[in-house]
DNA sequence: CTAACTGCTACTAAAATAGTATCAGTTAGG
DNA sequence: CCTAACTGATACTATTTTAGTAGCAGTTAG
């Protein structure tokens, strides 16, 4: 039952690590070392944060991150949504053996209603909440 | 957003058609062509409901598996159980570079409150009521 | 006796996750 | 105007987890 994987993990690291920099640039190198999280791996992760821009880069000597969203407005499962391909919902696996007429079966339905339970709670895990001690 | 694992589904599957079929022996083999499940890995799946007593056996011609315990009494978080190793914790991933103070630690809190969400929620499923259609 | 079964052990294959290497292009600052 | 410290982008490799397979010994109905 692992919820989230460690790139979403470190994501959400970066992000906080990010809110508590806010006016500044933070090299990947700073925020590897920062938060012992493997250089390349950060690199790949920042990448993505920037495409969906989470985040804004400057390039060049004293270039980096920066934050470029309020944190109050991004959401454990925002983060979620990129980095474990969206909040899919698991393919039906049972058959029609066991239930000929897919629109009543139980499991189908209650595992998609957990699954949008689980969404709408990492929802309302902002950033700004986790880093604010 | 995987909650449940081929495994744990296939597992459930066979104790559904199992309920299905309380009063007979179903052997592996029909349980596989009945629900389209790999004979190989089926067998596997007996073992372990057998270990942990969900179902009984019965070995020659004839033979086969039978449910064990009340379909009321088994949920699917029971399953999910012996399956997926069971409900673990997930293991924390910050360090102390952002929580200096571990029992304050606002996501560890968050993702562990979720899960037993979920566990909740999948115990709240028996096979009964899977089954009922 | 034997075909149809389970019990058990030990594999192999495929997919997902985690992590690495490398090179081209940008810029602050001497 | 050079260069060290950066990012941009692509393309790997390694590790772990999940999925599935093979095969033999032992049991039993018919
Ligand atoms: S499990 Fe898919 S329709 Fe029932
Ligand atoms: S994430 Fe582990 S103590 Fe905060």
């Amino acid at each position: 039952m692992k919820l989230l994987t460690k790139k979403t993990d470190y994501a959400i690291r970066i992000l906080a690590v990010l809110t508590k920099n806010k006016n500044r640039f933070l090299s990947a190198r700073e925020i590897s070392s920062l938060q012992n999280i493997p250089y390349q791996f950060i690199r790949q992760i920042l990448r993505i944060l920037l495409q969906h821009n989470f985040v804004v880069s400057k390039e060049g000597g004293k270039g980096g991150f920066k934050l470029n969203v309020d944190p109050k407005n991004i959401s454990v499962s925002d983060v979620i949504q990129y980095f474990q391909g969206n909040i899919m919902l698991s393919k039906c696996m049972f058959r029609k053996q066991l239930c000929h007429n897919r629109s009543t079966c139980i499991l189908k339905k209650e595992i998609n209603r957990i699954e949008e339970l689980v969404e709408k709670e990492f929802a309302r895990i902002s950033i700004a909440k986790l880093t604010k001690t």
